[in-house]
DNA sequence: ACCTGAACACCGTTCAAGT
DNA sequence: ACCTGAACACCGTTCAAGT
């Protein structure tokens, strides 16, 4: 009783789609351009309406709030991952490959990074991925409760490591000084011996490759975790 | 060159700590509290002003930008992490343990799971967490580069898995009808069979102590296959 | 049914001016 | 050395008014 209202724009009726004038699906597709190229701070409602050559407000009749909006264009994020079929390659491939595109996906929206701790995922598209997700744990054996405590358990895995990713890459920019970045971790570092050990490795001449093989390895341990929790 | 200039708080020097007047610690302190109370979008650099009684812009003497201070803030939530000695109660239940407490700490802080993906944690309690966790992965006979991919796929793991608990809790709020919440997500869940078996369990009764179950799920998986790695 | 502009209550940050 | 207030360039959102 004294919970909050619980809101979402999933849980609502979207207003009939007529063909005169702007559509939901335009704003959204403007969104999630606009949100590329600038990033989450650089979505405004204003400068949104002005790109679909609308009044700064207009938008507000297809979407009660800015919120609802980024509920919305995180959905189209989840629509671009892809479960391979695990009938096909076999659950420990079809994981595989579903974590690295994931992880691809997230990279090439880093702003979507943000959402995953502020929105429930509850659109059609991270339904469907959930749905074949738990498909795959199905057809790998899991039962029960462990069905989706294996899929939590990839996902988390696969986004705990790439949401730090993009922290990186918008502090730094795509391309930087390795020299540079270098001497600004060892500064952090000082006092650490054990931490500049592995400064002076050469872990920063190749930041790209350093995080695939470090992605390739969790992963790797996770499936192994997983497939352990089968046998027993 | 052509790189973004990398900047964080932590590479440049503090302002000399002088007596009169306020602190950088007492302004962290502040907006800790005004974080934890209010929320990342609750914070704003007036309010914090008027909450120390001080001329809305007065902060600004002591901190170069509002992201600078939130780089403090999250570092004190690091320094709130500790991490078991490995030599008395061996790696295994450290690094369980230090998980569990990482988790504890994001719950507690809900704030800095946004922050997560936004900046790169270089501050002295970070450095020392990463320092101590070094050391763990180094105890259990980890060696090169492994030592750090084994912290990088524990520490996703942790934040994979509290990062979305953030925001369920944020919509939810604490206490909620379970009712209603089946109800919604069933709704989302329409026209996905499989999904809605896993909704019509128990699931959603007690659903704390569910998320403690899927939590010790893949933090024993992560382990298993972590320790398999030293195997090989 | 759809769109607009003005208006409200906010932001972060700069900077000349004060003590 | 520290603090202030005014000012600038923004926000999200509401709402009466237009077509």
């Amino acid at each position: 009783m004294t919970g909050k209202q619980f809101t979402s724009v999933w849980l609502r009726e979207p207003r009939k789609a007529t063909t005169p004038g702007r559509s939901r699906e335009e704003i959204v597709r403007a969104a999630v351009e606009m949100l590329d190229q600038e990033g989450l701070s650089g979505l405004s409602m204003r400068k949104l309406g002005a790109k679909l050559s609308a009044g700064a407000t207009s938008l507000y009749w297809y979407v009660a709030t800015k919120d609802e909006l980024l509920e919305l264009a995180y959905d189209e994020v989840w629509g671009e991952m892809t479960v391979p079929d695990p009938d096909r390659v076999g659950w420990r491939d079809s994981a595989s490959a579903l974590a690295h595109g994931m992880r691809q996906v997230v990279l090439r929206h880093p702003w979507s990074a943000d959402l995953i701790g502020r929105l429930p995922a509850l659109g059609p598209h991270a339904m469907e991925v959930a749905d074949r997700m738990r498909k795959m744990f199905k057809a790998a054996g899991f039962t029960g409760p462990a069905i989706d405590f294996a899929n939590a358990t990839l996902t988390a895995y696969v986004f705990g490591m790439t949401i730090p990713e993009t922290a990186w890459n918008a502090t730094m920019g795509a391309q930087y000084d390795p020299d540079e970045m270098r001497a600004a971790v060892a500064r952090a570092a000082a006092g650490h011996p054990d931490m500049l050990e592995r400064i002076n490795m050469d872990d920063y001449d190749d930041p790209m490759a350093m995080r695939e093989m470090s992605f390739d390895f969790g992963l790797v341990s996770m499936l192994d975790g997983l497939e352990r929790r089968l046998a027993t």
